[in-house]
DNA sequence: GGTTAGCACTCTAACCTTGAGAGTGCTAAA
DNA sequence: TTTAGCACTCTCAAGGTTAGAGTGCTAACC
């Protein structure tokens, strides 16, 4: 569906001036605002179809225009431009990022925690997805006399430890032919395929040496599935209480469906590459249906991997919104793809 | 000030009932509820006496009395007794606990999680003050051609990693060289003492050698720091906006004083040892005004440690709470202690 | 002296009414 | 096609009323 310029630009008014007030938009406050040269008349004929044809609402007669979910849509698609984030602003970001820049997840920490503070509401990040990668190299590092410490490291730079227990004494001499075995039997393994099956045939592979190993076998079989699982960095879910348009049983459904991780990660997995606005009951998720979720995917070696989304309410500034999250994005790709080359 | 048995009777009817059911406390209903043997004009009497001294307030003439701070206070330290969790609770509980026992960090944040779920407040739980151990041990693994891992172990049994990066290519005679040296230099020091200054005359000390070791020292201090620093588990956080009986804006003011980890976590640290219950402005700090926070702390061999604690609001079940809390205490003290022993 | 029945009193919460203000849609004229 | 004008609608805030809950006080009772 097309809009006449005029329409178009009224509606774009009517959007950004609530973005900044938060008060729905009557006819004569917006030519006032927004320049319009036109009567208040003319804006409420053009107000009036827009409303018909279902990009705005009234909350009640005699109140201003608010935006629909439709409204928001037309003005993202085909109105809105973004701007990209200052040099200036580049570089603090990048800065932020660089302070922690040792792993993938503590990048990805700082990710979600800038663009929180940035854009003031509250921010996810994944982890790469860990379905395709391969176990790298297994290490071992004691711990204790009857504990030590399996590091698994993959091929797409994640690295998970485990500690486990065994029923004897650990001597480096044990740890070395541990070292060996696994590494021989686990070096370039695919994560996905590393399950409890795959687990017993290795156990039975090694022999009489398997009696030494179920500790050792659980631990990296527990540090395989997490490097393989997302993980989800989250920072401000305490800023979704100050979404003042939405109700406090919705702010309520949003928090508690942000800490179901599970959840979580798997709405998040099925986002799509580009950045993309999901509004309102766009979103695959109910208790979404009062919220906006901005994502995009940031990529590894050129390689679309995790996501980083910004969660909050309908009225947001979109145009800011989506070009903190790219520049963060970048950063973060360039980052992450640098941490793994080395 | 010592209450007359009758006035302790009434005093502790009225808050169970308002726990119960959040109300203002009648003397008419009081009496139909809780049986006591009297009528409601000497209940009345009773009531406008222990207003009087404090004990309770109207939050208008017409309604009935809640308790106050210092009526919740009396309760808790005259008339209340704690009748510890059945023995089947305590074996879910420890069963729970034992799902993630690696770690002193896995099992509290368990416990953490535990508490919230079974008190339905918000919980935290907080780390050994490292402040006294010592470096056991340091050890390295290779993650790249210029990247490796430190782990750190402490002689409290805390295990921090840090990854660090080199100029030159890594190779295990270089990690060799690396653990000979830093753990003659490091081991049995106290984590308190490794600070800038020290980190600069172990590089001197280490002559040429030194120059391969920026990034390897400052991966140590940074692994001793945290694992010197008290960290603090947490979950239910959401748990705080269903309070009813405190104000949007105080919610806000909690939720805002617990993310910010470090003032956390030196609040929690200046907890007493025994099981406390802070109630209102008897915390230390203002954003708690009119939350109730109780807390233990679980020993480490005998040695009391970090500290449990739950943050709701001053209207709570204090008996269960606390008899929860000290269950789980036992089991996370038993657990740590075990898991350092081996 | 402690306890209790009775009663006047107070206060809130819920409801209604009212008026001001904001914003609209429609109509007729430019 | 645009605009001025106007009647209309609806919300919000303020003020008023009523029902109900709970109190404190007094006088009688044990």
């Amino acid at each position: 569906m097309e809009l006449a310029a005029r329409k178009q630009k009224i509606l774009s008014a009517i959007i950004e001036t609530y973005i900044k007030t938060g008060e729905p938009v009557g006819s004569k406050s917006l030519i006032s605002e927004s320049g319009l040269d036109v009567s208040s008349a003319t804006v409420r004929n053009e107000m009036a179809d827009l409303t018909n044809r279902g990009f705005l609402i009234q909350p009640h007669t005699s109140a201003g225009r608010i935006p629909t979910q439709q409204g928001y849509r037309y003005y993202i698609d085909n109105i809105m431009s973004v701007t990209p984030v200052s040099q200036r602003g580049k570089e603090y970001i990048r800065s932020v990022l660089y302070e922690n820049a040792d792993s993938p997840e503590s990048i990805l920490q700082s990710a979600s925690d800038i663009i929180s503070q940035l854009t003031n509401f509250a921010s996810v990040a994944t982890t790469p997805n860990g379905e395709d990668s391969r176990i790298h190299k297994i290490s071992f590092v004691q711990t204790g006399s009857h504990t030590a410490m399996a590091v698994v490291i993959t091929s797409n730079g994640i690295i998970k430890t485990k500690i486990f227990r065994c029923e004897f004494i650990i001597t480096p001499e044990i740890l070395e032919v541990f070292d060996k075995a696994l590494n021989d039997t686990f070096a370039g393994i695919k994560l996905s395929s590393i399950n409890q099956p795959f687990i017993q045939t290795a156990a039975a592979h090694f022999g009489e040496l398997s009696l030494f190993m179920p500790g050792v076998l659980m631990a990296i079989k527990d540090a395989s599935q997490r490097a393989k699982d997302v993980s989800v960095c989250h920072s401000g879910y305490t800023k979704l209480l100050f979404m003042a348009d939405v109700s406090f049983s919705a702010a309520r459904g949003v928090a508690e469906f942000l800490n179901n991780e599970h959840d979580l990660a798997r709405m998040l997995e099925n986002l799509p590459i580009d950045t993309s606005v999901a509004i309102g009951r766009e979103n695959s998720r109910i208790e979404l249906a009062a919220s906006t979720v901005v994502s995009t995917r940031y990529s590894i070696d050129s390689n679309p991997s995790g996501v980083l989304a910004v969660i909050g309410p309908l009225r947001m500034n979109y145009c800011r919104v989506i070009s903190i999250l790219e520049c963060v994005s970048e950063c973060v790709g360039a980052m992450i793809s640098e941490l793994i080359e080395i």
